[in-house]
RNA sequence: GGCGGCAUAGCCAAGUGGUAAGGCAGAGGUCUGCAAAACCUUUAUCCCCCAGUUCGAAUCUGGGUGCCGCCUCCA
């Protein structure tokens, strides 16, 4: 049983999908102006978990997430640049696939993008005025939020306590000033679109609720995005949406914490963003994904390169030992060997644990903190028993370590990780039989008693980003 | 002012009312020619403070303190 904490009702739920196998989840994406930093990235490497796991739970997985590719900061840039807004979205839609692709995140099944879909904008609005939702003024088309009975259920807000301190501008147009802007009329130099309502574009809220019922239907499964997002965004598309659909708008509302730096939300307004980009340049994408699920997806999540360092560091631990097990499966042995003794059997039951254990902290409300834990206490065991099973028979052995590798890559890939690296150098043959004939010659060396010449073999390759490491099963090289 | 969240070792961090996971860093040891990696031991009589409920609370209730977020664009 999965059980998820939905903002909607403030505590942990037995997630029941609306239609048994099949899970539709809607995530806010960017607004396309410029790179995503990495407090963007956080609610895309969840959701990339997230999906993982219903996936690998047999459950047949609908991904939508949108672009915001018409808003004023896009304009803005445009402006700036004197260039079109398309330019200016389509340059940072091809940066945001290019930084998640480099993180491991799976695309979703639909991007839909604002401006592909004004004509569902046009209709949902439409039956919003239709209904009394929405009134017109002067081309601009607002929504009345007094009008919706359930306006606040998920932010906890109630309307009369936000008018009091309220900073929401009053000297306009709207009946209330909590009222919302589902059509803006055109302003000169804006791309604008024709409406019944005359020339103009989509208000923020709207976009969510149109490509999300199109894409998903009425009450599909999960919503999410950042908690910055609860209120006014997620707020105004329940009310958007229910009150034009009449039927309940999604589910299960799932929300991140932030990333902040030194304790203070990272955000463009206060200029303190790290780019994914650019910690791309540092920092292997395995590890920024780690650090981010270290912590529980709903907790804050401090980031400092210190911090990275450090799960730079702890993740090494759990590749180290991935390398070790894949140096004996360079021949897979699948089939279980008729004869086992006790540590084989130990070894298989820890396997076992560990994907009951693993599965178990996903089902808390994808637990990847929990789950982390337990591929570490999976590595010890594994490492113990490399240490200690030197008389194993060699089919044997072999056929665990095969067994290890695998569930490595079964649990690492849940949480995106270990993936094997693509080395597309062309020399690696030839690398790899150089690096053998230096094994042969350094070991020669060490039989000699000739340490100089070891330990000079072994600081040379260290200086070009090699490490040597003289197991008692023997040398073993690896990069970095 | 309204609403919400968080406070667990040097640091990061999980924790379902039953007596504190895991990781990083540190210390000691085993292994090693020396290292590295790995393994073992060790590091919170205690979970911000006070009161309460309970046989029993880090976990529940009330009060306080501190920090953060949202209420304006924001993942």
């Amino acid at each position: 049983m999965i059980r998820v904490y939905n903002t909607l009702t403030k505590q942990k739920e037995e997630f029941v999908p609306r239609e048994p196998g099949r899970v539709s989840i809607y995530v806010c994406g960017v607004t396309p102006y410029n790179h995503p930093h990495i407090g963007n990235a956080r609610p895309f490497i969840t959701w990339d978990v997230i999906r993982r796991y219903l996936e690998y739970r047999g459950f047949e997985v609908q991904h939508v997430q949108n672009f915001t590719d018409i808003d004023d900061k896009i304009i803005n840039v445009a402006q700036k640049e004197g260039r079109k807004w398309q330019e200016i979205a389509d340059r940072y839609i091809e940066a945001y696939f290019k930084d998640m692709d480099a993180l491991h995140i799976k695309r979703a099944h639909v991007y839909p993008r604002v401006s592909e879909h004004i004509a569902e904008i046009i209709d949902v609005v439409q039956t919003l005025v239709d209904r009394g939702y929405a009134y017109v003024m002067d081309g601009d088309v607002y929504y009345e939020v007094n009008k919706f009975d359930g306006y606040g259920k998920l932010s906890g807000r109630i309307l009369e306590d936000m008018k009091a301190g309220a900073r929401v501008d009053v000297n306009d147009r709207k009946k209330n000033p909590m009222d919302f802007a589902l059509w803006k009329a055109a302003k000169p130099g804006e791309p604008s679109w024709q409406s019944p309502w005359g020339f103009g574009r989509p208000g923020w809220h709207i976009e969510c609720s149109a490509m999300s019922l199109k894409y998903l239907g009425t009450g599909f499964d999960f919503h999410g995005g950042g908690s910055d997002l609860i209120f006014p965004h997620h707020e105004n598309e329940i009310a958007q949406s229910e009150a034009c659909t009449g039927e309940c708008f999604a589910r299960y509302w799932l929300h991140n914490g932030f990333i902040t730096v030194n304790e203070e939300k990272m955000s463009k307004s206060l200029g303190n963003f790290f780019l994914v980009r650019d910690v791309l340049t540092h920092f292997d994408p395995e590890v920024l994904r780690f650090f981010v699920l270290s912590t529980h997806y709903r907790s804050p999540l401090d980031f400092s390169d210190d911090k990275l360092a450090e799960a730079s560091r702890a993740l090494g631990r759990l590749q180290n030992t991935l390398e070790a097990v894949r140096g004996y499966t360079k021949q897979r042995v699948a089939t279980r060997p008729a004869q086992t003794d006790a540590a084989t059997e130990k070894l298989e039951q820890v396997i076992d644990k560990a994907r009951v254990d693993f599965c178990t902290a996903m089902d808390d409300d994808f637990n990847t903190a929990q789950a982390i834990a337990v591929l570490f206490d999976l590595t010890r065991d594994i490492n113990t028993f490399i240490g200690n099973s030197r008389p194993v028979p060699e089919p044997e052995f072999k056929y665990l370590m095969t067994q290890a590798e695998d569930i490595f890559m079964e649990l690492g890939g849940i949480l995106g990780l270990f993936a094997k690296k693509e080395d597309h150098d062309a020399n690696l043959e030839l690398v790899e039989n150089l690096m053998q004939l230096v094994i042969n010659i350094r070991q020669q060396a060490r039989q000699n008693k000739d340490w100089t010449t070891a330990d000079l073999i072994r600081d040379c390759l260290q200086q070009m980003g090699i490490i040597i490491e003289d197991t008692p099963q023997g040398p073993r090289w690896k990069k970095k």
